[in-house]
RNA sequence: GGUCCCGUAGCUCAACUGGAUAGAGCAACUGCCUUCUAAGCAGUAGGUUACUGGUUCGAGUCCAGUCGGGAUCACCA
């Protein structure tokens, strides 16, 4: 907060000189004013009432009296009960924002190159199936927080991982080869991604219809499961995978392709992209060794049936296999190599996995492995996890159809805000490519707001019918904020005395109104919430910061003109708050991913 | 069953390490476009923060228990 550090060195000093007691400075509660009190800055004062043996509304006012004597930036002070609320000078926060309108990226911290790095690994799809709601969630959560990140002055890789191999990943190619008769997205006009989960779906159905047919003949769903044909032609495959069948290979190395390919598309639609990808197919072989290494080591035991384990009982845990008897990988085997492998390539000093709270329980495990094999850097580690997105009917489930498809859903998204847009009229003169990249700006900026606003920890509710709005809390209300003052700063251009706005200073004798005043309080406080929101991972932070001020801003608009012959001097002091709340609004929106458009 | 997460207005979400009378948006109702973009602004209504106890100057927030919802505990990923 803006002369909050001010103020609690300040508040230190008071209660030594005043009381003899020396405190921590963050024994100091610091916070806004609420707004029905008069003042800009609350101390708390309760828990100082220990050292001054009086009353809270005395101790709030000796320290007051105190701190008006001995802090320039200070105006006046009241007190209620133990809230000591203290105005600042209106010239303090002119100069203040007379110095920030002057920084071109003000609150962005430049990157500090020779610290040690943070990466960031989140989207990780599986190369089966098209992207989902919940995928987008994690993709745009990542996105953001690595611009977060970034933004306060830190050197962020982002990186992907691919799980590329596995039964599930056979399941689909064995589908295909049955059943599939050569089909390809050229041939079917299918996006790759869509084709490929097309047959992981078909799989599922033959396997559910195989099954059937052994239950009628008085088999149990155990016994079915066991006896399927089907499901021992995908183990036999995943096998040949492993012992690098040529056209296993061959065939996985194409539909995988055709899956990238899709993935591609969809996060270019997104507006994502990655510094590196790794694949798990590239990576296991090194888990394993490790977890060979590890087992000399006997950081790992074998088990009597040849599986690998490591023992957890002691952490609260429990015992978790590495490898399975048949000495292959399973999912933490790769997990194992993958880390290790990026922390040679980064040695970072934060690695951050955007994955859901449905894995909590396999990060705390890979954490725990990684110092139990002696890696410095475990403690580096850290789990993102975010909640999921549920549906109305429950959670989305891929197999059973019961997703929202990312790529539908932003198709559904611009056609929607190309409909708003059109019933407005408001850019009829633009031409059709203009006019379609309103349509995707607008409608990203919805859907991102909408699943960024949201703390990421927390599981949220999406509903296809009615989530998506454009107006009141979202992303289009900002961004026509943004738009908005575009529009004015371009009359003002076209003024001759309003001209040189962007040359005359503001004089900290301006008579700031109660709207103006609160509009700068609150851009004010964009590096601190860059800050707070990169210690916290959390976009939702810069989400409601971003909210907050457009509705500030409209709230000054409505209530004063800005352009006005007659008063000169507040127009070109308005014209340079509404450029410096438009430069915040783009900067906000452009750490969540969204793009501000002039004109809406 | 063990472990973990969650329960705030009709709905979706806020509330910084415990701080003032728990805030927004949507939906509902009422006003405001001859004036800088009405995707806006102003107003009305809506709450025993699931429940019961405890800790303290102060609890949505911390502790214990109850009820309700979810996740996880695989030789799946």
């Amino acid at each position: 907060m803006t002369f909050e550090n001010d103020l609690r060195t300040a508040a230190l000093q008071a209660v030594k000189d005043l009381f003899g007691d020396e405190l921590k400075p963050d024994s100091f509660q610091v916070q806004r004013t609420k707004p029905e009190f008069e003042g800009d800055l609350t101390l708390v004062v309760f828990p100082l009432t220990r050292l001054s043996k009086k009353s809270p509304e005395v101790t709030g006012k000796i320290i007051g009296e105190y701190l008006i004597a001995h802090c320039p930036f200070l105006d006046s002070f009241n007190t209620v009960k133990g809230f000591l609320n203290l105005r600042v000078k209106n010239a303090a926060w002119l100069n203040m924002l007379n110095e920030a309108v002057t920084t071109p990226d003000f609150g962005i911290k430049p990157v500090e190159d020779d610290s040690a790095p943070f990466v960031i690994e989140y989207s990780s799809p599986n190369t089966n199936k098209p992207l989902h709601l919940g995928h987008v969630r994690n993709i745009l959560l990542g996105w953001s927080v690595a611009q977060i990140l970034n933004a306060a002055g830190r050197k962020v890789y982002k990186v992907n991982l691919i799980n590329d191999r596995g039964i599930h990943i056979c399941k689909s190619m064995l589908a295909w080869q049955k059943t599939g008769n050569g089909e390809t997205p050229e041939s079917s006009g299918m996006k790759g991604d869509h084709l490929v989960g097309k047959y992981y779906v078909k799989f599922d159905q033959l396997l559910k219809a195989e099954k059937q047919e052994l239950i009628s003949k008085g088999m149990t769903e155990d016994e079915a499961e066991k006896n399927s044909l089907l499901m021992a032609e995908a183990r036999e495959m995943l096998r040949k995978w492993e012992a690098g069948d040529t056209d296993v290979i061959q065939l996985w190395k194409t539909m995988n392709d055709w899956v990238y390919a899709g993935f591609h598309v969809t996060y270019r639609n997104l507006g994502v992209e990655f510094d590196k990808i790794y694949y798990e197919s590239d990576t296991y072989q090194l888990g394993k060794k490790i977890v060979e290494e590890g087992l000399a080591r006997k950081v790992f035991f074998k088990k009597e049936d040849g599986s690998v384990r490591i023992d957890l009982t002691a952490e609260g845990l429990d015992e978790k296999i590495i490898l399975r008897s048949d000495g292959t990988a399973v999912y933490i085997t790769q997990d194992i190599g993958t880390a290790k492998l990026r922390y040679d390539d980064y040695h970072f000093s934060k690695m951050i996995y955007v994955v859901g709270n449905e894995q909590d329980y396999h990060f705390k495990v890979l954490k725990l492995i990684i110092k139990k094999l002696g890696y410095a850097w475990s403690d580096a580690i850290y789990h993102l996890s975010y909640g999921m997105v549920d549906l109305p009917s429950g959670k989305m489930k891929s197999r059973e159809g019961t997703v929202v498809d990312a790529d539908e859903l932003l198709k559904d998204l611009f056609s929607e805000s190309e409909r708003i847009t059109r019933e407005l009229g408001k850019i009829d003169d633009f031409d059709s490519d203009l006019a379609q990249a309103l349509y995707r700006t607008i409608g990203l900026g919805a859907l991102k707001y909408f699943l960024l606003k949201v703390d990421p920890e927390k599981r949220m509710l999406f509903n296809p019918a009615e989530s998506i709005d454009f107006s009141g809390d979202t992303g289009p209300f900002i961004q026509y904020t943004f738009a908005r003052i575009k529009s004015v700063l371009s009359k003002a251009g076209q003024t001759e005395v309003f001209r040189d706005y962007t040359s005359v200073g503001i004089p900290d004798t301006y008579p700031a109104n109660k709207e103006e005043k609160d509009l700068i309080i609150h851009l004010l406080q964009f590096p601190d919430t860059i800050q707070e929101a990169a210690q916290r991972l959390s976009p939702s932070l810069i989400a409601q910061f971003a909210f907050h001020a457009a509705r500030q801003y409209n709230l000054f608009y409505h209530h004063h003109p800005i352009l006005d012959t007659d008063q000169l001097a507040s127009s070109l002091f308005r014209l340079k708050l509404s450029a410096f709340t438009a430069n915040i609004l783009n900067l906000s929106l452009n750490l969540l991913g969204i793009d501000s458009p002039e004109r809406m």
